[in-house]
Formats: C-alpha cells, sequence, structure tokens
DNA sequence: AGGCGTATTTGCGCTGAAGCAAACTGCAGG
DNA sequence: CCTGCAGTTTGCTTCAGCGCAAATACGCCT
C-alpha cells in the first residue's frame, strides 16, 4: 500500500533525488485520507493538529474576516504541502481547506514535525521554500491590488489559476476544477457582476470561452496584454 | 566591543534566555554598520549576499513594480530581522531597504547561516517565526485591500505604526519617525490627496494631531471605531 | 420530459476616491 | 532675514466599479 504513496512522492519537486530510506521515513508516520468535493478539511483558526500534503485534486484555501466577508487566499495543487501552520511556530490555523474537487491527501500529526525536520533535512528545506513562495506570491498580491485595476487584478487571477492549475483541451486551456464567477471575484476583492461583465467582454474579444463554472482562456497571450495594461497616469 | 551589542541582542525578544556562549557565536560572524537616513541598505532584485538584524532606527521595505509604482510592504523596527532571502532559499532580495532615520544593524554574510541556524537553533526557529509572522501579516493586508474602503485602510495602516512604532508624547502616541502622506499614501494604495483629507478630517474630529511628516493619534480608540466600520452592505 | 435551484447575464443609478489644478506652509540653507 | 522647495491642503470634475434588481440559462434530479 505505501507503494502507491512512494511512486506519488518520489515524482513530486522537492521529493526528487530523497533516498528510498528517507521516504519511508517520511510516509512511515503519514495517514492518507480521501476528501470528498466540498468537504472541510481544517478551519480557520482550528487547533492546528497536522500538516498535509496534497496527492491529487484542488484545493480552495478561505480567510474569512470578522466581518464575514470571505477571501480566497489560494488553490493548492497536486504535490503541495498545505496547514503547515507549525513549520512557523503557530498553534491555529489562519484559514479554511475545502476540497475543490474529490481530493487524497496525506497528513502528518504535528508531533511528526521536529522529527522528520532533523531526520530528512530536505524535508524541511521544502517546506521552508515553500512558505517563502508564498509570502512572496501574497506581497504580490498586495502590490496587485493596490495598483492595478479591477480589470487587470482579474485578468492576473485567471492567468495565475491557468498557470498553476491548467488542462490543455482543444479549445485552449481551461481551469481544472469547477470555479464560479464568486470564486474569481473572492479572489481579486470584486463582485460576481464585475467579473461576470469582464468575462463576457473577453468572451466577444474572443480571449476566453466560459461556461457554468468553467472558464478556458483561448488566447492567453492577449489575455497577459489585459493583465498588463496600465492604469492611465 | 562586543560588549555593547550582547547586551543588545540579550535584550531582544527571541534571543532571551541564549546563553552567553550562544551569543557569542551569533555575534563573532556579525559586522555592525551605522547606515544615515535615506541610505539603501540593499536593494529590490540585488544578489542577496547578507542578512540583517535592526539593532536601532527604523527601516521602510519598498517595492516597486515593473511599471514604476511604489509600495511601502512594511516598516522595520529596532530588533527585527530582514533581509532573511537566505532563509526562504531565494537569492535576490524582493524589495529594497531604506533607513527612515538614521540606523545601526548588525549583519551576517549568507555563508553563516546555516552554520549559525544548525549550531543556535534558537536562532532559525525566530527566523521562521518572523517569516511566519511577516506571512500572515501580508494575508491580512491583502484582506484588508479587498474588502476595506480607504478609511478604513489608513486607519488600520496609522494603527499598525503607533502600534508597532509608537511614542508617547503629552499629547498622544507618535509615529516615531518621519512620515509623509505620500508615505501612508503608498502603504495603503491611496493618493496622498485622499491620505491628506481624511488626516485633517481626523484632526477636525479630535483622533489624531499631524503635521509635517508627522503624526500623534491622540485617541487611539476612535480611530480604532474608524478601522472597524464595515462597508455598507 | 418536466421542474427546480443555482449560476450567470445584463441594465441602471449612484458614489467613493482618483485625477487635475492651485494655493499654502513650515523648515533648511544661504 | 529672506528664499526656495518639499510637503500639505483643498476645490472641482470625472468615472470605474459597486449596489440593486430582474431576467435568463444551465444541469441535475425525479
Amino acid at each position: 500500500m505505501p507503494t502507491l504513496d512512494r511512486s506519488l512522492i518520489a515524482g513530486l519537486s522537492g521529493f526528487a533525488g530523497l533516498s528510498g530510506e528517507a521516504l519511508d521515513l517520511i510516509l512511515s508516520s503519514a495517514r492518507s485520507a480521501r476528501y470528498p468535493k466540498d468537504a472541510e478539511i481544517f478551519s480557520q483558526d482550528g487547533e492546528a493538529t497536522s500538516f498535509f500534503l496534497l496527492l491529487s485534486g484542488h484545493i480552495r484555501v478561505v480567510r474569512t474576516t470578522p466581518a464575514g466577508d470571505q477571501l480566497i487566499a489560494r488553490y493548492i495543487n497536486e504535490g503541495e504541502l498545505f496547514g503547515i501552520a507549525i513549520a512557523m511556530g503557530r498553534t491555529t490555523y489562519p484559514a479554511s481547506a475545502v476540497a475543490a474537487v474529490d481530493c487524497v491527501a496525506l497528513s502528518w500529526p504535528n508531533g511528526a514535525w521536529a522529527d522528520l525536520q532533523s531526520r530528512v533535512p530536505a524535508f524541511g528545506a521544502s517546506a521552508y521554500q515553500t512558505i517563502g513562495t508564498r509570502l512572496q506570491e501574497t506581497q504580490s498580491r498586495v502590490m496587485e491590488m493596490s495598483t492595478q485595476q479591477v480589470e487587470q487584478r482579474i485578468a492576473s487571477a485567471v492567468l495565475r489559476l491557468v498557470n498553476q492549475s491548467g488542462r490543455k483541451t482543444a479549445e485552449g486551456i481551461e481551469i481544472d476544477f469547477p470555479i464560479t464567477r464568486q470564486d474569481i471575484a473572492e479572489m481579486t476583492g470584486t463582485t460576481l457582476h464585475t467579473v461576470s461583465r469582464l468575462l463576457s467582454a473577453w468572451e466577444d474579444a474572443g480571449i476566453v470561452k466560459s461556461g457554468r463554472q468553467k472558464v478556458t482562456v483561448t488566447d492567453p497571450h492577449a489575455l497577459m496584454l489585459v493583465s498588463e495594461n496600465r492604469r492611465r497616469k
């Protein structure tokens, strides 16, 4: 049974080149679980008891303000670590994680963290790099939010989605999981109405094709130009 | 000479409780330097060769978009680590650091990182916690930017500044370094005009006193209420 | 095939905050 | 003391994008 997981993990960037021994060590303390679509894997402000690695599927990470506004912080793709509050010395999760589609994930109890980190340094390094990347991305988003118009922000968000979670189809690159206008609005801090209008406009311009809970980018280059168009000075 | 630094460091949170031996180890590879006001300590996209600890003063961390917009990512206070790209496995700095006032900082060559981390685990842990805190803060800022009105954002920014870098005076709590309307605008993604208007309004309401490159909050509680006022649903 | 709930589209009016323009003020330097 | 400049204030205009409302459209379930 661990055989399946082993080959899966060995294929992940960040774990490539690990010895079989190290992999066994990593897997011996892990537990695998299925999460059906819309299942909540952990919840915001809940006690952080485990950390996770997504084997398959897509996960939506959502933050809720005290006032009740939701914001989609990011989507987790296959092969990514998530819920690693422990690595940052935190005791609660800063966001909720919800399966965007049926998912399979490995999880470790927090107690395994120190052990894994010291016995498999590459594992710790990988985690810290994940965090660094995420900090970088988040800071870019702040910049985007403060300097870009809504149209550019939405274009960037859609591009990010197709780059990270795109699946090639006959018509173009399609986002690999069901996503609503509302979701995109919650990623960019706008309203589903504005998102809908812009997608329609892009569809008229032949840049995207979209349907119910589905977005396909037919002309990524054109969309990139949209995302780069500067606010008029 | 290291004596001065030792007592300074020993007083910092995150370093409290370290043995004298550990402190000596940390300091032996460090070098101390003065940076006059407006000096650039490192620059965005420059090769990351060192990491730093601010001993005294305040540092402004600035990001610039390809299009030339500036955004103040944060201010560094005394006792904080900064420029720790190495801890995240990065080779360039994602932002520039400029002395907001005359500063003194310790720096280590990147080569010292692995050594320090393995020989003084508390040092590494402190760095990772710093990063975690910063990620958390940054994520909060994204939320703020996407859900709050300009007035609330500016109120939050000012509150953050007085909480983290406030100095008590007869009139209230004053931000401890020179800060312009433009600076506050660049923290919140607005314009200096809007910032000026709001500060004036708050001054009329008796919440703040402000002058040239100076902001004093006389009624923090009232400002907090402003920052919490919800967007009308 | 029909019905239903959820997701999407689209029109319209309003307003917060940006853009533009101009006047004012406090401080540093001569 | 005077001058100049950087920083600040304030009025007016404009418009991107939100709130509101209503009409469709799609897919699922029976």
